[in-house]
RNA sequence: AACCCCGUGGUGUAAUGGUAACACAACGGUUUUUGGUACCGUUAUUCAAGGUUCGAAUCCUUGCGGGGUUGCCA
């Protein structure tokens, strides 16, 4: 029993109902799917879907299970190719691999056009050509029944015939409609003879111009799902009481094998925005940049903002899978983006707002000591490297203050600090402008401090500095959080609540020599400062561009709000 | 409004009729050449009422609260 329970295993309420059905024999593995439609790019809602569905994929590895990928491209006048590429390098980036299960709904076109017309001839569907305003009104309310359509029970050649012809072409965007016949009194909306096939005159990404009607989201998934031999189909709660429609066609269908639908809800965190419709709004309204930028919740900005992908899914882990709509602090998700950058990232120094300052008991203009700096104090596999260290040096502005509050442990006139990975400096002298701001220090160091306490005296603070002469210069986009409240998709107007200082940019940053060899998709952490990656889209070995992924912690910051 | 689903610390999740727990957050402390990390500690939870039971977060009933649904979107 010891032995058994050394996995660490998730567990929730989906992955109770697939092992009752592995125990009980129902089936000898598990098939699940992502399907995405193409018609925007993947965001952190999808991310927990694929957690969920290839990670159970994953777990029952041992049993031969897989995770589909399906494009659910139904609708022509929506989708791209674009969005089909994208979807795919975000999954894989996730760290999740489809194998050669690749599958596109509108490869079934074929099929599901002659599953409509077994419906037809089992008297199960009908042409209807009611208008869709009235469609709607025939429908009923929440309240009031609906009732039937005229053309509800016309004869099956009748509606086959007129079917072909709208295969054909001979007809215009909604003249006419396939509707399943079910019960158009039923409580539920859902069975009140929906549509499953629409006329659409519309170029589709895939099949082109092969067709002109096109079967709805409900004729179809199922379908599909039972084609690809689907055990478990999970989805959103939104798709709750489209269940029972679901299993309608799986019941009444010729179809192979009988997937079942499970409900799981949405992720939605705190201070974003997650619906579809918006992000389109957030980048053709101009608020962002694009789709990638790293202020978008979309995988890909997350991504080029620096979010590891094993963050991503430990978030997803820690978020569950429940059937309880709630609202999720976006905490959870720094937490992990520190817990995994803390691990793996590099240190490195780095000044954002630099001041100068001039050692004036150093040795002589042209003496250089290597300073030994550790990249990784959590992991000594990740080595060291040296820092030179000569007269001159920047160090970062709020870390120094002439008239320091009691707790300020960092520089002041006369005051003693260490410079990191090296001497202690006290400052002796304030240079300022003809503005009154400060534009050098002169300091002196001790050097009997290098690797040693100063003796006698405490020095409460280290703080980061770069080599004057050696300096690199950087672009550093600092961003926070997109939004100022924590609920944006519950206002009248998300527009009124985006955070202005979501980015500031910084053109004057030095930066350690080191990093001159910085990699895109390698993660740093600039000291005392927060984690940081290569700009994927705007950085150049000539001009670099570094984003803030995340901010350090701060108690400091923190204690000063107060 | 009708139907469906869901209610466990501030937030998310666990406990599957048998001592209500974990993570995050908040707060306090120890360590520290990152005001970081690590470590230690504190605060705080079963929506309500009734019922079944030796025993209920769990099962039943009612109420209350939240979410979803009234596309020829998915």
């Amino acid at each position: 029993m010891a032995e058994n329970s050394n996995i660490n295993e998730t567990s929730d309420f989906i992955r109770d109902i697939i092992r009752e059905d592995l125990d009980a024999g129902k089936h000898s593995t598990t098939v699940t799917r992502f399907p995405p439609e193409p018609n925007g790019y993947l965001h952190l809602g999808h991310a927990k879907s694929i957690c969920l569905n290839f990670g159970i994929a994953e777990e029952n590895a041992s049993t031969g299970s897989r995770c589909h990928l399906r494009f659910d491209d139904t609708n022509p006048t929506k989708e791209e190719t674009e969005y089909v590429d994208s979807i795919q390098e975000d999954i894989k980036w996730l760290g999740f691999d489809w194998g050669d299960y690749l599958y596109f709904a509108s490869d079934n076109f074929e099929q599901l056009y002659e599953w409509a017309v077994f419906l037809i001839n089992q008297g199960k569907a009908y042409v209807d050509e009611l208008t869709a305003d009235q469609i709607r009104e025939y429908r009923g309310t929440l309240t009031e029944p609906g009732k039937d359509s005229p053309f509800r029970d016309r004869p099956a050649e009748e509606s086959l015939e007129i079917f072909s012809k709208m295969r054909s072409g001979q007809f215009k965007n909604g003249e006419k409609v396939l509707r399943a016949k079910i019960d158009m009194a039923d409580p539920n909306i859902n069975l009140r003879d929906p549509v499953i096939y629409r006329i659409l005159h519309a170029e589709h990404h895939r099949t082109g111009t092969d067709w002109c009607i096109y079967p709805s989201y409900d004729f179809a998934h199922g379908q599909c799902d039972a084609i690809e031999a689907i055990t478990h189909s999970l989805c959103t709660l939104e798709f709750e009481q489209h269940r029972p429609l679901y299993d309608w066609f799986i019941d009444n269908l010729p179809v192979s094998h009988k997937p079942r639908q499970i409900e799981f809800s949405k992720l939605q965190p705190t201070f974003t925005l997650m619906s579809k419709r918006r992000l389109i709004q957030m980048v053709e309204e101009g608020h962002v940049d694009a789709w990638d930028d790293p202020r978008m919740s979309t995988i890909s900005g997350m991504r080029r903002r620096g979010y590891p992908p094993e963050a991503l899914r430990s978030f997803c882990k820690t978020v569950g899978v429940t059937k309880f709509t709630g609202i999720t602090d976006i905490a959870l998700l720094e937490h992990a983006i520190r817990e995994q950058l803390n691990r793996e990232a590099l240190r490195k120094m780095v000044v954002l707002d630099p001041i100068k300052v001039s050692i004036t008991n150093w040795p002589g203009e042209d003496h250089t000591e290597q300073m030994n700096a550790i990249n990784n104090p959590g992991d000594d596999s990740l080595g060291a490297r040296t820092i030179p260290l000569s007269s001159n040096v920047y160090i970062e502005r709020d870390d120094f203050m002439q008239d320091p509050p009691k707790k300020f442990y960092r520089l002041s006139p006369g005051s003693e600090v260490r410079l990191r990975y090296s001497y202690c400096i006290t400052c002796d002298e304030v240079i300022k402008d003809s503005a009154g701001v400060v534009i050098e220090l002169k300091c002196t160091y001790d050097p009997l401090t290098l690797g040693k306490n100063p003796e006698g005296r405490k020095v409460r603070a280290a703080i980061h500095w770069v080599p004057f002469n050696e300096a690199l210069s950087a672009e550093i986009r600092l961003y926070e959080r997109t939004f100022t409240v924590d609920e944006p998709g519950a206002e009248d107007d998300w527009r009124t609540v985006i955070n202005p200082d979501a980015l500031t940019v910084l053109k004057n940053s030095k930066l350690e020599p080191s990093l001159a060899e910085a990699i895109i998709g390698t993660s740093y952490q600039f000291e005392r400062k927060g984690y940081f990656c290569v700009d994927s889209k705007n950085s150049s070995k000539n001009s670099l561009v570094f984003n803030r992924t995340i901010a350090l912690r701060d108690s400091w910051a923190k204690m000063n709000k107060k």
